[in-house]
DNA sequence: TCAATATTTCAAATATTGTTGTACTATCAA
DNA sequence: TTGATAGTACAACAATATTTGAAATATTGA
């Protein structure tokens, strides 16, 4: 991931309102939601909703599908594992011992992540 | 975690700087750096630095201690955990098969987050 | 076609952030 | 004490983001 991607993913979510949408539809899965459930839900005029459903879907956060008359937004999961992957890369580079005590248990060890300092490769390819 | 913490925490990271002073210091691990350190690998102005690690400081993504007339600054790893586990945490609620859907590996199955969906709990005590 | 519904786009007002230079505090070294 | 270094606080300005209402677009159903 690069950069502005992950800057432009930070700021989708570094707003309360924005936060609260992308977790309902986080605790709604594959059904998602339509936009006006989510404001009912959320109790938003629809033109803000939509402005900040706007800011979520262009960063990839959220995905959208046309149903009739009705816009139909989902969490994007995967890629808040590829957001976290990039926040956490190369985590204390190449001194997997440091790593142990400072990682919190989700992270660097876990199998999902990319090869870190935990990976069992050699040592010494840090990137 | 609150939602005003949240938000704060991606606020923090929701800038191009930002992020690679923070993800500069995920690097470091244990050992952090100085600020001007960190100024002069990532060429900034310290004044400019200051206000963004006051940021990130502020919102508890980095911690700070002073050495002689140096200030320290290491990343705050579990903050992150946490702030994962508040923007997944109740993914999928209730629906454990949908959820297997949709979740990277690294969400929802993991030992790190809180009971969510996928716990071996009996079926049907959404929260 | 027409009226109703769902949602977005636009424009204007307001609020918040980011950048820079200057000044300040604290520490160090003599 | 003095002068240098490390870093932060403040103030001014520039740049962006948020909110709102009115208007536009697209779909539905009579």
């Amino acid at each position: 991931m690069e950069n502005s991607s992950a800057t432009k993913i930070f700021e989708s979510l570094a707003s309360g309102v924005r936060l609260d949408v992308f977790r309902l539809l986080v605790k709604q899965g594959p059904d998602g939601m339509v936009a006006g459930e989510i404001a009912s839900t959320l109790d938003l005029p629809p033109t803000n909703l939509s402005f900040h459903l706007k800011s979520l879907a262009q960063a990839g956060m959220l995905t959208v599908s046309q149903e009739g008359r009705f816009q139909r937004y989902r969490a994007n999961l995967p890629l808040v594992s590829d957001l976290i992957t990039y926040l956490t890369e190369e985590c204390c580079a190449g001194h997997p011992a440091q790593c142990a005590d400072v990682r919190p248990s989700t992270f660097c060890t876990n199998a999902a992540l990319p090869p870190l300092s935990s990976t069992p490769t050699k040592p010494g390819d840090s990137g």
